[in-house]
DNA sequence: ATAATAAAGGACAAATTTATCTTTTAATAT
DNA sequence: ATATTAAAAGATAAATTTGTCCTTTATTAT
């Protein structure tokens, strides 16, 4: 009984999707720096962290790591902070992120955890998931940051809560 | 340069795919576990350990939880070891053993870490990934331990390396 | 009954990921 | 030039996941 609620309870904290926290926190601030470089603003890590709801430190070394992707861009000083040239806006795929926070192991390694594994010689669930994996990089593929800011901007979207 | 080569370095070990560590060695058990079982044979925690390159200690803690959710059984003593019933091989899906090891959490999470996320209220991403949910669902569903088992059997898949 | 075998369980340790705090560097406005 | 502002960088710390070790419990063969 009391083994049993334990199970419960380990099973209402469940794991994550896909994604790292580092990435999902790297996807939501180029979203919310998109959206107000479209409107030629630039944004303060104060200000991308609020709105975003993830912690101040942290969001600085994740923006760091978008900088060094080439995916962000910044300016220190009074009037400075994060921004990403307009014309990059439309370019930049949602997969570009991904890569830059998680790598590619999303796609490249072995859904098993085998450390080789390929149509040769395949784990189990590899043909399983090869439609799935593709499907998924195709679509991070299409998903531009261009079209996920405008849904935030529109309304139609929500980057907290 | 150097901030170049440890970009690189930390893109080399990059992240998984889909599941915990956890979970992939309780997919890998389960399907040795269940060849095993087809031929009326248990296996030990060595057995299970060595042929899917698991360390024993921590693939213990893996079976007990697959024992706790009745995916596996297991008997004490001389001549004992785990097994799955064989009438239980073919109606165990690979969703039960992921359900089992990680929770619901990679099906019913925000892919974006939002604690609420729903059609009415979705984010960024919520309606790019409704698809590639159902299909993994629906692939994890239809693929049964059996057919995991016996393509390990014949040779047409692997379980390490 | 007893020794041997193998799983079950608890406590602990290492590694990785997430998060915080403090100092340094650069840019701007005055 | 100087003070102010804000990002960059470094060092730590907390939390989680992964992994190890040691003791206990149950079963079987002798």
């Amino acid at each position: 009984m009391l083994s049993f609620i334990i199970l419960l309870i380990t099973f209402v904290y469940t794991k994550k999707f896909m994604f790292s926290k580092s990435c999902e926190y790297g996807i939501r601030a180029s979203i919310y720096v998109a959206k107000h470089s479209l409107k030629n603003r630039r944004v303060s890590l104060k200000q991308v962290a609020l709105h975003t709801d993830s912690p101040p430190a942290f969001m600085a070394k994740i923006l760091q790591k978008l900088i060094k992707t080439d995916i962000l861009f910044s300016q220190k000083g009074p009037t400075g902070g994060f921004f990403v040239p307009v014309e990059n806006v439309e370019k930049i795929s949602l997969l570009s992120i991904v890569l830059a926070m998680d790598g590619d192991g999303i796609f490249e390694n072995c859904t098993l955890g085998l450390r080789r594994c390929d149509d040769q010689k395949p784990c189990p669930l590899h043909f399983n998931f090869v439609k799935i994996r593709d499907d998924m990089r195709e679509t991070l593929e299409q998903t531009t940051l261009k079209s996920l800011a405008e849904d935030v901007s529109d309304g139609v979207t929500f980057l907290k809560r």
